[in-house]
DNA sequence: AAGTGGTCTAGACCACGCG
DNA sequence: GCGTGGTCTAGACCACTTT
């Protein structure tokens, strides 16, 4: 009930601005944003305010400056998740595939969610939904995921670009992810993830439950991934 | 044998400077910078160029700012590494305690690292210790750990400030942890491991490799930790 | 009211990449 | 040589915290 009211900050207008545009693919991946003086002049503004905005989608991960040449549109490699299994990106030795194999469905929320959910969450039911993940054709992680339907309609699996939820939340509905908290552990298959992923029940499993945070208020994305780390190990950089 | 000439920037130096300051002790953790515009009559310059070096510090994660109030020394949080185990800060309700078991020593680099050496690491020496982290007097964490005796020397485990290696590279030889790669897994424990830590043998264990990057050129830390999570899982949060 | 950090203007010169 | 981003100056006003 209580509207907050927020001051306009010029370098905000125009950071949503290119970041609409970058989404919208008006600025496409691998591209170049106008000069930072071209900028300037369509918002009648100085190169400070500027390059605030640029610092801040620097930051989020759409673009990277490159010195004498301008500001480039990159693939956002943060919103993936901080953990990416050992050569799912750089590499070409790896053949990636994602196979929904649940939902997504409405039906209520799954105690297994080590996290607290909000209380919106928990009035709400939830969307879930199940998939596999292949390397070389051969079953890795199995991925288990919710959010609240209230935040967030059902996106039916036909509809995700390019197999991923992230870039179809990204693209086709302007939502980010702004970070992530995430529990790991070690323990043993159980039948279900055996059976999913190719392997003996009770062989040692890394276990992750993450929750990640999105632009959109109220939207929280959970999710339970096992990884048969056996082969293809859970991968993260980290630079200051 | 090649000098690289580095053009100063006036933001460096004034960033070095508080940077020393801080881990010298000076501007201890808790306390308050000097004003914005006190720095710059200091250093006989501007706001905006004193204003990119607290930028610099905030995201090294020396310093947090707040509003009508000031810019604050925190602790470090960054630089711990990523990964904590849960409860590792913030709660009071777990003692911490590491006891450090071999070494430090001199010795041959331990081919289960499997990140690849650089030519100056592998014609070095590498130093070795091991520590045993334990939570409410039980162990949960075995940590072996290398780096180039060519780098920097060996540090006797009595001088570890706090029991803390990290801690001692900062306050007493100002090198700071940049970044780090890991690998994480999940296997079954050996018998050290499960003697270390007080469990049975085949039990999962999160097994991560890490590569620590220092300020130091050509310093690296080497880490191979096996995490009992039954009781105490791994956490980390990522913001954009 | 005074002091702090946050935003913004209107300039300037430098270092880098490329044709 | 020209255009790009990187650094820096010398101001101004605003928002927030504290006295």
């Amino acid at each position: 009930m209580k509207a907050r009211k927020i001051k306009n900050r010029k370098y905000h207008t125009i950071q949503d601005f290119i970041r609409k545009r970058i989404q919208g693919g008006t600025y496409p991946v691998g591209s170049y944003l106008p000069s930072e003086n071209e900028i300037c002049g369509q918002f009648s503004t100085t190169r400070t305010t500027v390059r605030k905005a640029l610092d801040e989608l620097l930051k989020e991960g759409f673009i990277e400056k490159e010195q004498g040449k301008g500001s480039k549109v990159v693939e956002r490699r943060k919103s993936l998740g901080l953990l990416t299994v050992k050569g799912f990106s750089g590499s070409i030795d790896y053949e990636v595939k994602t196979i929904v194999t649940k939902g997504p469905k409405i039906t209520q929320w799954d105690p297994i969610i080590p996290f607290a959910l909000t209380e919106e969450e928990k009035k709400s039911d939830c969307v879930y939904f199940q998939r596999v993940r292949h390397i070389n054709d051969r079953p890795v992680v199995l991925e288990n995921n919710w959010y609240a339907n209230d935040a967030l309609q059902v996106i039916d699996s036909g509809e995700f670009i390019e197999g991923s939820f992230f870039k179809t939340l990204s693209q086709a509905y302007f939502i980010e992810v702004m970070g992530a908290e995430q529990e790991l552990r070690s323990i043993p298959a159980s039948q279900e993830v055996a059976k999913n992923l190719g392997i003996q029940e009770g062989i040692p499993i890394l276990h992750i439950s993450v929750r990640f945070r999105t632009s959109k208020p109220g939207l929280n994305l959970y999710g339970d991934l096992y990884c048969n780390t056996t082969d293809y190990p859970i991968r993260n950089s980290y630079f200051l």
